[in-house]
DNA sequence: AATATTTACAACCGCCTCAGG
DNA sequence: GCCTGAGGCGGTTGTAAATAT
């Protein structure tokens, strides 16, 4: 204990040091990495606060104790139950009854060994402090990357994040998560650092949950508890989809509009999934079909678009295209959204400003004799990376960007600072025909030009 | 030194899904 | 189809410690 506190004295003055450079740096800096590494310095197996915060509470302790051993003889009522932090004793009872039966059927633990806690308190209690496969220290930098992809690409689903981040407890990365929320809010800092935010699809998105599912489940499957290195690098728009520009496109609609940036535009719109729906909200409130067309390569896979929403939904402040419906405004006791949101199941509508009703902002099917960018017969059925169909996708955005900002503004695709409205024109896929998952990996890139309706480039 | 604020963390609560009867 | 219990999940709260003022 002594040469713990010696080495957090110079731990504590390392801490205080970087966090001045880094709070006039703008940066997040690692003080929470110091505090937790003092932390979790002071005790190897446990972790150093709990230890402290029992000896603090230790009166309180020594009465439950003996309320427990009283009550173990004194047969504590139904009812009875403790809540609060969990004791040494308590734990090893706990540990006892997991290795000689097993986890699951919690609620059979407190009649077994008469601990006083219920299932849902052992479960939560073994799965956040006692299994032996926990990661105990500070989130790595490297973990810290991998939730803020993931958070950008799934949002709130703590439980798949900590599934895609072995050792690491839902508690622990939501607990992470809402304390660098409040901290970068206070700050006026973007929620997620450029590089991951312009290189990330979207999050909210129940592709990108189901997929990150499989991959937790795959990786369950075939081991090794590390997270492999190369899937926190090299996010990048798959150009083998879309051209170049789209990578700017994207991240300058992210990074231009601190406003969008900041928190909104990013929250998870559902707290539970829906496997049943087939139209799903995106992160701009509006709905999205599983065949949307695939945007970036992440995972080796692919990601989504934003879902066409009216181009409207962006020009305003309020930021419109996000469903009222699909956050909360409880959504945390910091208050890190500044709108009216709500969580709910997803509408298949979104509240017009000024209407007092719904409006339905579901597409018109695309009518086939309009909708034809090329020829159909061609375009539609090669591949979506081949040479041709890349080379008129990447001609149809940059003629749709220059029918935006006008031909003066025609610099090449490529160097095109696609403003915001430039945005709303960027065309999204959207067919409620093609439900099928497996479309997604085939998701056509003119599909996407269909909807928005830029024919200009039509030959 | 005292007080206020921030941070990290554990634990609880309420809601949901699912399986079994 | 309904009910019930178990388990899971995300949001929230409470607390000590660390840090700032």
């Amino acid at each position: 204990m002594s040469s713990a506190s010696s080495g957090d004295d110079g731990d504590h003055k390392a801490g205080i040091l970087r966090v001045m450079s880094s709070a006039s740096s703008g940066d997040d800096g690692d003080y929470k990495t110091q505090k937790r590494n003092r932390s979790s310095s002071s005790s190897e197996d446990d972790d150093g606060r709990r230890l402290k915060y029992r000896s603090i509470l230790s009166a309180d302790q020594e009465t439950d104790e003996g309320d427990n051993t009283g009550e173990e003889g004194g047969g504590g009522g139904e009812g009875s139950l403790k809540k609060g932090p969990w004791t040494a004793a308590e734990d090893e009872i706990l540990v006892a009854h997991v290795k000689k039966y097993g986890e699951g059927n919690w609620n059979a633990v407190q009649k077994c060994t008469g601990l006083a806690r219920c299932g849902k308190s052992c479960r939560l209690r073994w799965a956040n402090h006692l299994r032996p496969d926990l990661r105990k220290g500070a989130i790595t930098p490297e973990e810290e990357r991998r939730i803020l992809e993931l958070h950008l690409r799934i949002g709130n689903k703590w439980a798949q994040m900590a599934a895609l981040l072995p050792g690491r407890t839902d508690n622990e990365i939501k607990n992470f998560w809402n304390t660098r929320l409040k901290k970068r809010n206070r700050a006026k800092l973007p929620i997620y650092p450029a590089d991951i935010s312009s290189g990330c699809p979207l999050n909210g998105n129940q592709e990108n949950a189901d997929m990150l599912t499989k991959e937790a489940s795959q990786r369950d499957e075939t081991e090794d508890s590390k997270v492999p290195e190369v899937e926190f690098k090299d996010y990048k728009l798959n150009t083998d989809i879309f051209p170049p520009c789209f990578d700017k496109l994207i991240g300058s609609l992210v990074e231009q509009d601190s406003d969008l940036s900041h928190n909104t535009m990013f929250m998870c719109p559902s707290k539970r999934p829906w496997k049943s729906d087939m139209m799903y909200h995106n992160s701009y409130g509006c709905r999205s079909s599983p065949a949307a067309p695939a945007v970036f390569d992440q995972f080796g896979k692919y990601s989504m678009l934003p879902s066409p929403c009216d181009p409207n939904l962006y020009t305003n402040n309020q930021f419109h295209g996000y469903d009222p419906n699909l956050v909360t405004p409880k959504m945390s006791s910091f208050e890190p959204i500044h709108r009216s949101i709500k969580l709910e199941p997803p509408s298949h509508q979104y509240s017009h400003p000024g209407d007092i009703g719904w409006v339905d902002i579901t597409p018109s099917p695309i009518e086939p004799d309009q909708s034809v960018p090329i020829s159909p017969e061609i375009s539609r059925f090669l591949p979506y990376n081949h040479p041709i169909v890349r080379e008129q996708f990447s001609q149809s955005v940059y003629e749709a960007a220059r029918s935006i900002d006008g031909p003066n503004s025609a610099e090449t695709t490529q160097d095109h600072d696609i403003n915001h409205d430039a945005f709303n024109q960027i065309p999204a896929y959207f067919s409620s025909e093609n439900d099928n998952e497996n479309q997604l990996d085939f998701a056509h890139p003119f599909d996407v030009l269909d909807y928005t309706g830029h024919r200009e480039y039509k030959q």
